[in-house]
DNA sequence: ACACTCGTGTTACCGCTAGTAACACCAAAT
DNA sequence: ATTTGGTGTTACTAGCGGTAACACGAGTGT
């Protein structure tokens, strides 16, 4: 007597659950990262405390939208590195794949990665894009400066200093982010270990017994 | 008649910013990144207005906050990097600099990366910290675990595939960033660059003739 | 037919924030 | 003595996230 009824009401929770997540994709995608819950509640047309029994509060909504977005992204990924070929190819395949994602729809991409851009009204609470993305473009762009001041790369040689000053930054940027969070080794193991990825111990790997390699 | 005037008047500013820089410093690190005008005012021992008559808005303070740190930072990072040493020391002389400056003072490195983290009370506008993170980390991971499954990589093999792992996700990350901003480059272009560096060819590559090389 | 629950929706509010206008004081210059 | 300019205050606005309290409408047990 109750399993359909609750199926029932359940099957309408999901469904209200998911008009109001594509509101809140269109008013983000629109507004900006903060854009206000009054504004998706609006275009949803409803108001504010519905979106809060739906969602618990605002990083709730904002974590079951990024979720869709995440997951999709992930099951891409996940497919071009599993591919049948060769090492390189589906290296290169799973970067291809992870840029097109983000060329495609850059809102999306910067609403996953620098939430407070978008808008012209008053922002609360410090940004992250106006002042740490700064930082990693400065040590980027001087990092690509030294390259291709003292290494002999040949043909093209600036805009691969650059690409490769971004991408170490990023590199030493992200390695150090998860380190400090989880302490899973010395200081010195992961210079290391960073170190010796730069140096091509990632091409000069074997491939383990039985699968054909990364 | 006004020479004197106009620089005692400057120092004076100069010291009153320096004092409120200082103190702003110490409730940010206290409080974390979303450090209220009014708590930061109080702990300078004065009243919003004065705040805003010295950086205009929150940005401008945060801006001249987050300059003092990044400054130094790079410093240490330029003297790293222009030791005189062979160009592999000088790499993991100067991600040991970064590493051992974020660990030395996490709270700032949280302040100029996760600007939005810290405190107990109402978070208004989204976070980056707890949902871009994750998806970095769940890129990182899986990345690791690729590798550690297909790779041959010898003794101590996971944790070189965790770090791996996130410093290879970091590299796209951030060249990714900064290509979707500014387009230098066709994706295909990049794709190669990044995979290149991947491949060793920056420890293959020769001294610029004259310098130390990088 | 009546009350009783329960999900869905509303209005009206709280406490907080960034940012500002208007006023008060005090020192130096005229 | 008076006018200027800088320093400081109180008191306010507008908007935010979040919530309490109330209102309606459908199904149910008696």
């Amino acid at each position: 007597m109750d399993t359909t009824q609750r199926t029932d009401q359940q099957r309408s929770a999901d469904r209200r659950r998911r008009e109001l997540l594509e509101a809140a994709d269109r008013v983000v995608l629109r507004d900006g990262p903060q854009a206000s819950m009054n504004a998706i509640a609006a275009e949803a047309g409803i108001t504010k405390p519905i979106l809060y029994r739906h969602f618990g509060d605002k990083g709730g909504l904002y974590a079951a939208l990024a979720k869709r977005h995440t997951d999709a992204l992930l099951d891409s990924l996940r497919a071009a590195l599993d591919a049948p070929a060769e090492r390189r190819e589906r290296v290169e395949s799973t970067l291809d794949t992870y840029l097109a994602a983000i060329e495609a729809r850059p809102q999306v991409y910067r609403f996953l990665m620098h939430p407070a851009e978008g808008s012209t009204g008053a922002d609360q609470g410090f940004d992250v894009g106006k002042h740490s993305a700064p930082l990693l473009r400065r040590m980027g762009e001087e990092l690509a400066q030294v390259i291709e001041d003292r290494l002999d790369l040949g043909p093209g040689s600036q805009q691969l200093a650059r690409v490769w000053g971004h991408g170490i930054v990023g590199m030493m940027h992200a390695a150090g982010d998860w380190w400090l969070g989880e302490r899973p080794c010395s200081r010195a193991e992961l210079v290391r270990s960073l170190a010796d990825l730069l140096w091509g111990r990632l091409a000069a790997a074997g491939d383990k017994i039985g699968g054909p390699g990364f």
